[in-house]
DNA sequence: GTCTATATGCTGATAGAC
DNA sequence: GTCTATCAGCATATAGAC
């Protein structure tokens, strides 16, 4: 008793599996088509092109990661590991059916040039958003010092960003070392202050 | 009074500059070999394909940054620094003329859905070159534990990595966040030894 | 009206013939 | 070194089915 898919689901549905799971150059508009079983007038139609439709894809993606993520917050126990929670979320989201290859955001930033303006605009909002999530997590841990918060964020998001380019590096490699090495940074922050 | 280039020296420079600098799909072959000034046939008689000109390419690149991470090594003050110095030549490798994006190991393997045998042993060579020289120099500091040295590896291994990516979220980005990072690790390493 | 199926122009990459 | 045959992918047009 599911309802019929709608032909724009289906197209995205298709473009996270092959544009994130393979990529967006090796990928072809025909295997889009057939993946999603809808003909070419409909994707040109809702997306304008391929790109467009690599964007909408993006943006639906973007929503689901903040999802997992934020529910991984609210299961954190208290604030360092709501901080830390976002490994948590990474492991979750990874092991969901519509799972990129690294970073789907990454990944398609990689295979531009220079990225087309909505697509960096879609990069540029996942980093901001992590970067300032990442610092409103960290701000209780530091007593709301927000030039400590700020550097905490910063090296929180390098580790993020080093824990998805070793899936580029190493498909199999565990969240659990990022969560570690994290984890020391976190610690050298609240022990000693240094500059 | 320089001597003239082979045309194989050319097609190399050609591919440093545009298939690391600009990505490997977006450049054409006719680029290439504009910008090499050589003959399609000079091409696919040395390498047989732009694939085998982009391995050539990185095999090129991977003895240049040994050289360059050996210098930096050799120019380190001590242990700690010599383990840290991977940084520096991060630098110093990026700031020589050929420089990639990001990086041209991850850059070419996010290009390709699974990539082709010759660029996956390419990438896998750069990986465990990074790791075993880490692990090497990270033995001295923790009196040759090599369970410790290999856990710091790993972490060293993680943030250079993540240095590396943050390229690609802000081309900008200076390396020394990444160091600081990398220090606060190595501190907390060597202060206590938690499991 | 929305979608499918099919056919086609166009562009550009690759590889090899000359 | 030039030149060209082949091939693939993107985007669109047309016509018909639900």
């Amino acid at each position: 008793m599911s309802t019929r898919p709608s032909t724009e689901r289906k197209l995205l549905d298709a473009a996270d599996e092959l544009l994130f799971g393979r990529g967006v150059a090796t990928t072809t508009v025909d295997e889009l088509l057939a993946l999603a079983g809808v003909s070419p007038a409909t994707l040109y139609r809702a997306y304008g092109s391929k790109d467009g439709l690599l964007v909408a894809a993006l943006q639906r993606r973007q929503s689901r990661w903040l999802e997992v993520w934020d529910d991984a917050v609210a299961a954190a126990t208290g604030p360092a590991e709501a901080l830390l929670s976002v490994f948590d979320a990474l492991a979750t989201f990874r092991a969901q059916p519509h799972g990129a290859r690294w970073c789907a955001f990454l990944g398609s930033a990689a295979e531009y040039a220079d990225p087309p303006a909505p697509l960096a605009a879609a990069l540029r909002a996942d980093t901001e958003h992590l970067r300032s999530r990442l610092r409103d997590l960290a701000g209780p841990l530091v007593d709301g010092d927000a030039a400590r918060a700020a550097r905490l964020a910063d090296a929180l998001l390098l580790v993020v960003s080093g824990e998805l380019a070793m899936q580029l590096r190493e498909p199999g490699s565990r969240t659990a070392s990022a969560r570690a090495v994290a984890r020391a940074v976190l610690d050298a922050e609240l022990s000693g202050a240094p500059a």
